[in-house]
DNA sequence: TCTGCTACATCGGTATCCAATGTATCGATA
DNA sequence: TATCGATACATTGGATACCGATGTAGCAGA
């Protein structure tokens, strides 16, 4: 199956992507995850046994801020807000998967040209 | 540590990049980490701890051919040659890194285009 | 004899994914 | 008013696959 490749390639992305959707804003988990398969073209959804523990992780890091908020519909919600931490954090996992993605192309041969 | 946040993104990769180097040629395990080095510009070199195990997966899953050979300086080796389903996987495997990558690139925004 | 390089191998620890399950709120509908 | 579906957060267990450390072994040169 090939979900069980993108599995493994996902390793260690969830933070990445969850920094970067919140440099534009503050937003709650169930958003971070929607916007995060907007920004991807629905190519990634993480998983809320995925994403929550990474949430915790990070607010545990200093890198995010939370807090509980009321709904007009539905139940409660907590909001993330990136902190200044945060952002250098996100610059680091930037640029690790810029290098990354960089040498991966280069030895598999998909970027040349 | 920068490189904890490699070592998650390597998960899924050394199958890929083990099949890539085997597809110009047999070459012995020591070989291929030596080839993988190269290709990528230094950026991998696979640890024997995530090597030998992903070699001993592959020749199991039948994606690779192995047989010993005596060296003429050094203890023996096992040479690897990719077998047809071999690089039907590798096929497999580099198209799902191709639109991975892209992916991760278009949500981080860090312009492949 | 000791050191260093080659070469294959395994083990324990760690990180992090997924699927499944659970709790809870609210609106719609039957 | 009871049920259903969508939203929303959370935890758990199982699987995968990385790293570092350790082990065995052959051979060369100081």
């Amino acid at each position: 199956m090939a979900g069980k490749i993108r599995a493994q390639l996902l390793k260690g992305t969830t933070t990445l992507l969850v920094l970067t959707v919140l440099r534009d804003g503050e937003l709650y988990g169930y958003e971070i995850a929607q916007r995060i398969r907007e920004k991807s073209g629905g190519a990634f959804i993480p998983s809320e046994g995925a994403l929550y523990p990474a949430l915790h992780a990070l607010e545990a890091d200093g890198a995010l801020g939370a807090s509980w908020r009321e709904s007009d519909r539905g139940p409660r919600r907590r909001y993330y807000k990136i902190t200044t931490s945060g952002v250098r954090m996100l610059e680091e996992h930037a640029q690790e998967w810029a290098s990354f993605s960089l040498a991966m192309g280069q030895a598999v041969g998909s970027g040349e040209r």
